[in-house]
DNA sequence: TTGACAAATGACACTGTGTCACATATAATG
DNA sequence: CATTATATGTGACACAGTGTCATTTGTCAA
């Protein structure tokens, strides 16, 4: 939430400060990102950037709901899709957060925010949620088709989303550190195949 | 690796300093920690902790290795004991960290220290390898039973680590967050068995 | 034209950093 | 023991970045 005051500047002011924090971010993580780069290759005064926003991190979060609209839409219509199957969404939430965070020009920007996340926050969904509380999944619990789900209710549901959850998100993050898509993928592919059939073999399951 | 100079330090003096740290790691993320406030606290003058320490990172590693030998002798004695079996040598993981972190009187501490590792570093033992590559649980392969495990090869030994790993890690940290010890350690057996046995229905299992 | 309010500015005081020339302690040598 | 060498301790220093605030500049309504 920046101030006011930032919001009523005309668009290319605005586009200016913004491509200059977004440069800034990408180049380190949060805590070492300096206002006083951002000021200066904004070209505005130390002062003014205090006159927009609380903090760096409110920035942040000010660019972060800006990319992340566009996915929310996009995840939202997919699940829609998805007639409810729990495993299928996942996946889509993957390849749609690895097209728009890692194949995007601002990888480098991604790059920085999503291995800065903290390991305390727990959902995938954190950032986003913060622009949409539709976009946890747990919340879904009703349109989640679950008669050949091991899920009894939805506490169960609740976990089982929140092993999802983690599952994927580091899934998506290790595309940032190893450039292998396809290889990455399947790997996920295969975490979801233990999630679903379990890790111990078939036969002894009881 | 702190430099030969501390080492040589009578152990009180160590021990001041290192003392003084951790209560000025307990307070604040490592990015907030200040020099400073360890020098004042401690009593020595600020030139002098650079003659110790390369970093506070560096200080703070040196920390992390004292607190967790113990652990790693006391879990790598649990590994032996559980005969192989996967899933006992996560579930025994889980609890010594538990105890180890969560309920000693340094919890403050670890709270900071855990809630701060990146999501970037993948292992839970990222931190523990550094002191004692024996603890990578994927290098025990050869000595884990898996003839009731789909488990083909080593690389998806490895997977089914990593899946592991991630989880385990996330149930510890919940412990700082929520302090319910039962049910937390009740949810991460939960996701365990979900992991063991999937989370799609037996009878669909094919 | 004036006055009132909003926005922009950069100097300022402050906090903390890492370094370095010098002071002091400890050990080694003849 | 005095002397030299070496290791350790010290805090002043230059630097870098922070957030604030009194002042200037811009805008628009009366």
């Amino acid at each position: 939430m920046p101030k006011e005051t930032f919001l009523k500047l005309s668009n290319e002011k605005q586009q200016k400060v913004i491509n200059s924090a977004k440069k800034e971010f990408a180049r380190v993580p949060i805590q070492e990102v300096s206002i006083k780069n951002i000021v200066e290759d904004a070209g505005i005064a130390r002062g003014s950037f205090y006159q927009y926003f609380e903090s760096k991190e409110d920035l942040l979060i000010y660019i972060i709901k800006e990319n992340v609209e566009e996915l929310n839409n996009k995840l939202r219509e997919e699940i829609q899709k998805k007639n409810g199957n729990l495993f299928e969404i996942y996946i889509s939430i993957y390849d749609n957060m690895v097209e728009n965070f890692v194949e995007k020009d601002e990888t480098k920007l991604f790059k920085q925010i999503f291995e800065n996340i903290k390991s305390s926050d727990e959902s995938i969904f954190k950032i986003l949620k913060e622009n949409d509380k539709r976009m946890e999944i747990a919340d879904y619990y009703e349109s989640i088709d679950k008669k050949n789900l091991r899920i009894k209710n939805e506490s169960e549901f609740k976990i089982v989303c929140r092993i999802l959850d983690v599952i994927t998100r580091n899934a998506v993050i290790r595309n940032f550190k190893k450039d292998a898509k396809e290889e990455n993928r399947k790997e996920f592919l295969k975490k979801i195949d233990y999630l679903k059939y379990g890790i111990v073999k078939e036969e002894e399951n009881v």
